[in-house]
DNA sequence: CTACTTGTTGCAGTGACTGCAAGTTGCGTA
DNA sequence: TACGCAACTTGCAGTCACTGCAACAAGTAG
């Protein structure tokens, strides 16, 4: 149970993110004891020591509260590919902002660990999280269209591209559940990368 | 508005098609109207000439009601893709089974134009979308993988070519509704897969 | 026409989620 | 240190999705 730092906030700044944490752990917790739909709001709050009703003020839904999302994350992400060198290859300046943003630095990974392994239990969750990272790729995809000068709600190219990079990227933290956090994600991602890279048609032939 | 033919089936079964069709279209109309969240289920079941009751035999969600899910078709196109020759290379076998099942037979175009148009503007319904493709994706790779002759669970390659390959069927469906259907979804959904086939590398580069 | 099966409806209940109107608590200021 | 503002928590009442159950209606097979 590692408790990440957090230098200069105030008293309430820190009492909320406790609360967050304390939320999403109990959230986490029961969802994994008994199940997704037999968790309801009211226990969880209960189990983290607030008010049903304080819950909602953290969290929107109930799944939010197991899979998390954070605008600003998506904001981040897609400003660092506009920055990226416009001459640069589409796959090579998404493959260099996603390697180094996508894996999550503000979570302890022992619990990223948990509610991934809780997620990949519960199909309810499962389609909450593509919801999110579907807003990552929305916004990529607009992104790219645009880099390349192209309507953005009519590139069937750069949208197949993006769904293919973050397929790269869901595949990559499954797998990495799949080592128990073993072999850092980063590098798996990597690889995933490469396999998108070398083209699927000569990889899917290989038997690995 | 096409009905189209379904010949040998009793009175009961025609009924509950015809129901099942007004409670997809009133969906559909009302969710155009107003956004989905405005709408109810109650609005939908009336408009459709039922009890709000009815609604919920016929479908589990609301969101049900316009997306639409099939176990069945799951079940036809992993049962195509294992009769595929092992010999034959991934790609290509996942290309001749969706190419020739994903897209709908059972149900008029027009129709099925109206109720993407309608998921494509609606976050929600897109997220439900994503868990219904999700089935087809898991089955997949599951199928897949056993066909490697590798442990399903832990196969990060057959994963991320599956999911390319559907991110390949959601784009063509999407660039299908932006044509408005003028162009056939078999044939985007070929020149999809063409792009796969050609590897993202090389693709990306080009300018379209 | 009768017995059987299948589908419809209303009713009561649970639980997710929201807006509102109090309280509490942290925080800057006099 | 006491005050007042702003932010956070809480309870309450309400809406809506969704479910199980039991009565009822309608199609079906003999």
């Amino acid at each position: 149970m590692v408790v990440l730092e957090h230098d200069g906030e105030s008293v309430r700044e820190r009492k909320k993110r406790e609360t967050r944490l304390a939320l999403t752990r109990a959230a986490t917790a029961l969802v994994a004891e008994r199940g997704f739909p037999a968790v309801t709001a009211e226990r969880i709050a209960l189990r983290a020591g607030v008010s049903p009703r304080t819950f909602f003020n953290y969290f929107a839904t109930k799944e939010d509260a197991l899979v998390g999302h954070d605008p600003q994350r998506v904001a981040q992400i897609v400003d660092a590919l506009r920055r990226r060198p416009p001459s640069e290859p589409p796959l090579e300046a998404l493959r260099a902002v996603l390697v180094e943003l996508l894996p999550p630095s503000d979570v302890d990974p022992a619990e990223l660990l948990d509610r991934l392994r809780v997620l990949r239990a519960e199909p309810q969750l499962l389609a909450y999280q593509a919801l999110r990272f579907e807003d990552l790729e929305r916004a990529l995809a607009r992104a790219l269209s645009e880099r390349r000068g192209i309507d953005p709600d009519n590139d069937p190219h750069a949208a197949l591209l993006v769904a293919c990079v973050m397929a790269a990227g869901r595949t990559a933290f499954m797998a990495w559940c799949g080592t128990d956090g073993r072999e850092p994600l980063e590098r798996i991602l990597a690889r995933q990368f490469d396999v998108l890279a070398a083209g699927l048609a000569a990889t899917a032939r290989s038997t690995t």
